[in-house]
DNA sequence: GTCCGGAAGT
DNA sequence: ACTTCCGGAC
């Protein structure tokens, strides 16, 4: 059932095919770790500035390890998930201590931020380890090749794929290239909507396609959970030539970046502010009403927080104020 | 409005 | 095993 002429197809559409990306042509453990962090859960096009800001001003671990954390999430700002750039810290350090990077899978999992998917798939690009990942776009590939109509959200049919996938891999002598094949497959032609089908290197071997199933339909994906709704009430004072920012230390969203001041309700003590910004922020989670107001001046100051000019460079701030302050 | 994507906390 | 963490493309 699992023909091997698949691995071949593979192996040669991905040499021809894969696109250029920096930590392919120079795949360190360094940069292939760092491009790992940031693409997860994140979009080649949408990622790459940061990620050559990030290699250009920490251009090896060392550089990283020495890093405040408040300078690696100024260069995380707007690519979500903060609690990656707070582990690649945490990471850089103690590799740093160690004085070596990882070499198995096993141990890469070790280090905060590396889970499951980000071990193998360093360690089957830069150790040639033969061990399977199962991504996004490896899930889908998968789910269609061997029409696979489990709910792709459960763990046991993700559990299913890492199996199948590690009989994969375990047929061929290069790992890395055949996870990154099924991945750049599922990026460039076995996409979610309008999959590229006549153009695929294993249309012929598609299980989907041999049983006439419609691409769009597969994977399933059971609905997700419903999202909670919270406003946030910003404030402001036009008249003074600071802002006044605190670090967000809660366990919630946006963690170690800054924000304004807030009230629950900003009219009771402030009769006269007014809303000069609002806008509704989504996230896979939540619905974000939030309120930017304008108090004018200051009754007091609230002692925790910083004061920052507004023309110097502001610390990370979450995408709703860095977009109003961008303005 | 719809969809997409990994790790960690509990 | 389930929930919580983001932002952008369409």
């Amino acid at each position: 059932m699992l023909k091997s002429e698949i691995i071949g197809e593979l192996e040669n559409w991905y040499a021809e095919n894969k696109r250029p990306l920096p930590w392919r042509s120079n795949p360190e453990p360094y940069r292939v770790w760092l491009a790992e962090i940031v693409f997860q859960q994140t979009r080649i096009q949408q990622g790459m500035g940061h990620y050559l800001r990030i290699l250009e001003r920490f251009p090896n671990v060392e550089a990283l390890a020495q890093a405040h954390e408040d300078e690696v999430l100024k260069l995380w700002e707007g690519l979500g998930y903060y609690s990656r750039g707070r582990n690649l810290l945490k990471a850089a350090k103690i590799i740093s201590t160690l004085g070596e990077f990882p070499t198995s899978a096993t141990e890469w999992q070790k280090l905060p931020g590396v889970g499951p998917y980000t071990s193998a798939a360093i360690s089957s690009v830069v150790n040639n380890e033969k061990i399977a990942l199962v991504d996004g776009n490896v899930s889908r590939v998968l789910a269609r090749v061997f029409l696979i109509d489990d709910d792709i959200r459960s763990s046991k049919t993700q559990k299913e794929l890492q199996h199948l996938a590690q009989k994969i891999i375990d047929q061929t002598d290069q790992p890395g290239n055949i996870n990154q094949a099924l991945m750049e497959l599922g990026a460039l032609i076995c996409s979610p909507k309008k999959p590229k089908c006549p153009v695929c290197p294993i249309n012929n071997h598609c299980e989907l396609l041999l049983h006439k199933e419609d691409p769009n339909k597969f994977p399933y994906k059971s609905p997700p959970p419903p999202k909670t709704q919270r406003d946030f009430h910003w404030l402001w004072a036009s008249e003074s030539n600071y802002l006044l920012l605190k670090k967000r230390n809660e366990s919630d969203i946006w963690q170690g970046l800054f924000e304004l001041p807030s009230l629950q309700n900003p009219k009771k003590k402030y009769p006269a502010a007014k809303i000069i910004h609002k806008g509704t922020h989504i996230l896979s989670h939540q619905r974000i009403q939030y309120y930017i107001w304008d108090i004018k001046k200051w009754e007091s100051i609230p002692q925790e927080f910083k004061a920052f000019a507004l023309n110097e460079e502001l610390p990370a701030l979450p995408r709703p104020l860095q977009k109003f302050f961008e303005n």
